[in-house]
DNA sequence: ATGCTATATTCCATATATGGAATGAAAACC
DNA sequence: GGTTTTCATTCCATATATGGAATATAGCAT
């Protein structure tokens, strides 16, 4: 008869909070938390090199952190699980992140499909 | 506008995350989320050895995560700042920790006040 | 002052993380 | 076929974390 029920499962082991304690993984989380991205848009959002997105993304992966979707030339990550998904947003709250993760709108310079579509349609 | 400003200060960075995702400082930081106590009951509490205890209070201490009180040959810590609080008990529903941490009575061979009071009052 | 007790610190070998660079794989298009 | 584009992986030198062991400090008692 506890309040909130609605994510009291215990779906997290201590060691995936330090991974989500890096600069860089949580500019990624943070991003993701408000919906799907392509590897491209990351990269141009956050100004790394692709090589290095790829790489921590990898290790969300592998932690179960976040799930990969292939679409032609293009793949989009997301949160695997909304439990994450609600952690990251009260994190949110919390944690110092670059503005530039909130951008959510076309990066100059991205070709992801999404960016490329909003720049022909204005 | 926004809902929920009661913590909405950006009080962490990224880096103290990593801090609290370690197996034991996070059983540290739960069992001090319910409120104060002595290095020898969370000796006693997690099973561990004092020195190697006292290291990771020393780390969450620099870290700005608890303080500590002395009172007379004992040194009492708590959890330094109240949305630190909030978010420990986020994280306790969502994040696996040995039960032991949450054994807030008596802990049989502890020598602290709290724990041999309660040992001659009963 | 001596000794005892609770806690802190320093040292150190080993393990793991970090992030750069080059390379690999796979799909779409010519 | 070949080429381009997008993303993944592997290798590696360096940095940082980990946790054990010994030692140090500080308060209280006699």
């Amino acid at each position: 008869m506890k309040t909130q029920d609605s994510h009291s499962r215990k779906f997290l082991k201590p060691e995936v909070l330090k991974l989500i304690g890096h600069p860089v993984r949580m500019q990624i989380l943070m991003a993701l938390a408000r919906g799907e991205e392509c590897v491209c848009h990351l990269t141009f959002m956050l100004g790394m090199r692709q090589a290095y997105v790829s790489q921590q993304l990898a290790i969300l992966r592998r932690a179960g952190l976040v799930v990969d979707r292939k679409e032609g030339l293009n793949v989009y990550y997301q949160i695997a699980d909304p439990h994450i998904r609600e952690l990251l947003h009260l994190l949110e709250k919390a944690v110092e992140v670059p503005n530039k993760v909130h951008h959510h709108g076309r990066i100059a310079g991205c070709p992801c499909p999404k960016c490329q579509i909003a720049l022909v349609e204005a």
